[in-house]
RNA sequence: UGGGGUGUCGUCAAGUGGUAAGACACGGGCCUUUGGAGCCCGCAUUCGGAGGUUCGAAUCCUCCCACCCCAGCCA
């Protein structure tokens, strides 16, 4: 086992764990679950509590269940489970042969209901929704009872099972918990455990027209797979006293709730109702849009599971709500790929090169490496002739001060092949427009090294013009401009805060031959540019399109940023 | 106005009576055939506020303030 770091703090959880192994409680067994419902796509959120169950289990020497909280089969689909459990497994956690249904403990559940019927616990009620609602009072006002909670316990068993045998309408009874309608706890006011639901289940079928309620479900389906350490998010502080309640009442084994604060990202939204509005309206291409904070849309996007995983491990764990700076998951993203990735060559906005010096019909194999950070991944061999791409942005005309790119006259190098002069633009006659530009070529310079001692300050990424291939490559920036797009309180809606250029799809960019082969899903860094990956879903032998996973840190668009921001005043710092 | 929670750097987050960890972000420097990576330095005299206890308080007490959650037959 892999136990927590003694030097390292713990956080809440994992400290109360540590109190209880100490304590012997449950026989020094640490047993956790990840409960999802198969009613959508998991996103980073659940990323959060996966790694928290998981990541405690192994930690710990204990178990973590993955189970279904399938209990309203309206909003459940088998389609969600199957993505559910692709998802957690990519993410890299086992479940081994402990994948569970809440709709497994229907028949337990039942058993547990007419139990609590028998004990005077529990009655038939039959008080429209609406009525329930009234009486159950309000925050500051204590419920009323209603006028069936004195049924007997035979009326009520007979009542149940009319339920069940499907006698009744849906809404017309439910099945009720009798605890204190004057609790200043809304939960404790009776609440409702089981209510009638003629619909299909996506695995029980039509065997129920009954289906338990959450609160109902929740506790003892801990109980019954012997859960030591419940743990769920904030709103369900409010339920822990129910929670309780239940096994207590059922006499059954008792589960330890904790709760957790649940993740915030700044720049999306996390919310299941939003994500879907972003889907429904066409604001992005689907569940796994490379925007979107799904775990397939970061997937194809080009996250790795080890990124997220210690993207989750660095963001803590504790119960104030807080907002996570989307900066730290990009820092993870990135740190993960340097280390693991091949370098490349891929031209976005290509300006044509002509080297004048160098012959027509020529072209050389030069050397490359795969990555500065692990020569053990080797080299490969890339194309130089006369014409080549290089970035449009890497020239200027007129270059501001500390730009030591490209401009008429200036000297660079061209990485792993030599250094080039430009002596000269073409312009398009009308427009102006750039559209070559003329340059020599120093032959002594090959590989990059001068051996004049010579120095050139900037290196540009380049890319034969006739080797390379053609490639669409998908530019994704924050999905809203707003750091908090959920707070609505000064009368918008999220979606008002979107951004416009949040994709940008660039179709004429030229990347480097040995790139034709990459497989989907596949990541490298483009050379000065970012990290990139094959799209899995669009991109094709003879059509390649790749995402930018995420940019590189980018030092020179901090400072132009800063130059343009001082141009205006030419401000003096303050002293 | 009931109940349950939470307030420590721009953002996360340790700290549990002995004198404010760490990470990201930010700023500066070194280095560099990626303005990448790496390395170094800086970055809370102060812990929501006010009182109090104590030799000593982010930690204990009192009062106050702010924010979040709860009135689904959703989870």
């Amino acid at each position: 086992m892999n136990a927590p770091d003694s030097t390292s703090s713990l956080d809440f959880i994992r400290s109360i764990i540590t109190e209880d192994l100490k304590a012997n409680k449950n026989h020094g067994t640490i047993h956790t679950r990840f409960p999802p419902e198969p009613n959508g796509y998991l996103h980073i959120g659940h990323a959060k509590s996966i790694c928290l169950n998981f990541g405690i289990a192994t930690e710990f020497g204990g178990l973590c269940n993955l189970r279904f909280d399938d209990t309203n089969p309206i909003k459940e689909e088998e389609e969600f489970v199957e993505s559910i459990k692709k998802d957690v497994r990519w993410l890299g956690f086992d479940w081994e042969d402990r994948l569970y249904y809440a709709s497994d403990y229907f028949d337990q559940l039942y058993k547990y209901a007419v139990q609590l019927i028998k004990n005077g616990k529990a009655y038939v009620d039959d008080l429209t929704p609406d009525e329930i609602r009234e009486y159950r009072g309000t925050l500051t006002e204590p419920g009323r009872e209603s006028p069936y909670r004195t049924r007997s316990v035979e009326e009520n068993l007979s009542l149940f099972e009319r339920m069940r045998a499907g006698e009744f309408k849906d809404g017309s009874r439910v099945l009720r918990a009798k605890i204190d309608m004057a609790s200043p706890n809304l939960n404790m006011r009776d609440p409702v455990l089981y209510r009638v639901l003629h619909a299909a289940h996506h695995r029980t079928g039509k065997k129920w027209c009954i289906y338990p309620m959450y609160d109902f479900t929740h506790g003892q389906s801990d109980s019954i797979e012997g859960i030591t350490h419940s743990l769920c998010t904030l709103e369900f502080e409010d339920h822990r006293p129910l929670y309780d309640w239940f096994v207590n009442e059922l006499k059954i084994f008792a589960p330890q709730q904790i709760e957790f604060a649940r993740l915030n990202l700044s720049y999306t939204v996390m919310s299941k109702r939003k994500l879907m509005k972003l889907v429904e309206g066409g604001h992005v291409t689907g569940w796994d849009d490379p925007r979107m904070p799904t775990i397939s849309g970061m997937r194809r996007r080009g996250y790795t599971a080890g990124s997220i995983r210690n993207f989750c491990e660095r963001i803590g764990v504790a119960k104030r709500e807080s907002m996570v700076d989307m900066a730290l998951l990009e820092y993870s993203i990135r740190e993960d790929l340097n280390k693991r990735v091949r370098r490349v060559m891929a031209v976005l906005r290509p300006i044509r090169v002509v080297i004048d010096n160098y012959p027509e019909d020529r072209a050389e194999y030069l050397d490359a490496e795969n990555s500065p950070e692990d020569p053990g991944m080797g080299s490969r061999k890339l194309p130089f002739s006369r014409v080549l791409y290089i970035e449009r942005d890497d020239f200027r005309e007129d270059p501001p001060k500390k730009f030591f790119r490209l401009a008429p006259g200036r000297e660079v190098r061209l990485k792993h092949a030599y250094y080039i002069k430009c002596k000269g633009m073409v312009k398009d006659e009308k427009t102006g427009e750039l559209i070559e530009l003329h340059c020599t070529y120093d032959p002594k310079t090959r590989g990059g090294w001068s051996d004049d001692g010579r120095k050139v300050k900037g290196t540009l990424h380049w890319v034969s013009a006739a080797h390379s291939i053609e490639a669409e490559v998908r530019l994704y920036d924050h999905l809203f401009l707003k750091p908090n797009p959920s707070d609505e309180k000064d009368g918008s809606d999220f979606k008002d805060h979107l951004n416009p250029n949040s994709l940008e799809t660039l179709t004429s960019c030229r990347v480097e031959p040995s790139l034709a082969d990459a497989a989907p899903g596949m990541g490298f860094q483009f050379l000065r540019l970012g990290y990139f990956c094959v799209d899995s879903v669009d991109s094709s032998t003879d059509r390649l399109v790749f995402n930018r996973t995420v940019t590189l840190r980018d030092t020179w668009a901090k400072i132009e940023k800063r130059q343009k921001s001082q141009m205006p005043g030419k401000r003096k710092k303050a002293a």
